[in-house]
DNA sequence: TTATTTACCTTGTAATGCAAGGTATTTGTT
DNA sequence: AACAAATACCTTGCATTACAAGGTAAATAA
């Protein structure tokens, strides 16, 4: 994955690091990343993220009952996606190097 | 503008803290943005940023002689630009303050 | 005059973010 | 029992983005 590439896949690497953490399902999870800082997902961005990332190989799901309202489907992290974090938070650190960088550089 | 489009904003703001230092023309900006460490943004999608840049009123451009081939196109920033420059960091600062945030958070 | 380097721009494609809408399940209320 | 409300998932369609690939033009060098 490139640099370029990256700059959309941020929220990718969000969402790796909090399903590492715990085991989440797609709504908690727009719940959570107001939490963070990062407001305004929705839905619509969140769970077809979710299948791609499945599709990918990085994550699984498994529905489990819950205690108020329809199944939820919990999402792991997979090996490949365990890799695919660290490359995430490796990607990051140049990134947030390189603008730094430019940032500082250009307007002292 | 949101978090979420600042995500693919990141360029923009980089491209206009470098034209804030100094006038550059398109050319010139997919190499400097070598030596701070993005690689590979190709003209492809430098020109289309530079001139819809310009059609928000960000930067204005200017064309001139060039010792070797033709005419360069020139920007610079406008008021306008420089305000949205100074919004950009603020998002960024915020950005990497969530993304950072969870990445320590949650993997430990 | 032909090739090379510099410099700009356009087109078409794939991927993204998201608003808007739709479906299904459980609990609580009337 | 009937209904509303909350929870939870998913889909559709649009605007935007990054970019490869190609095209144009100007100056210099061979």
């Amino acid at each position: 994955m490139s640099t370029t590439q990256m700059m959309k896949g941020i929220l990718d690497g969000c969402l790796l690091a909090i399903i590492k953490d715990t085991e989440v399902y797609g709504y908690e999870l727009a719940e959570k990343l107001e939490d963070y800082g990062f407001h305004s997902f929705s839905e619509g961005t969140i769970y077809p993220l979710l299948m791609r990332m499945q599709k990918e190989e990085l994550v699984t799901s498994t529905l489990k009952k819950s205690t108020a309202g329809p199944r939820r489907k919990y999402y792991s992290l997979t090996e490949k996606g365990e890799s695919e974090l660290q490359h995430f938070m490796e990607r990051w650190q140049t990134l947030q190097a390189s603008v730094n960088r430019v940032l500082s550089d250009e307007t002292k």
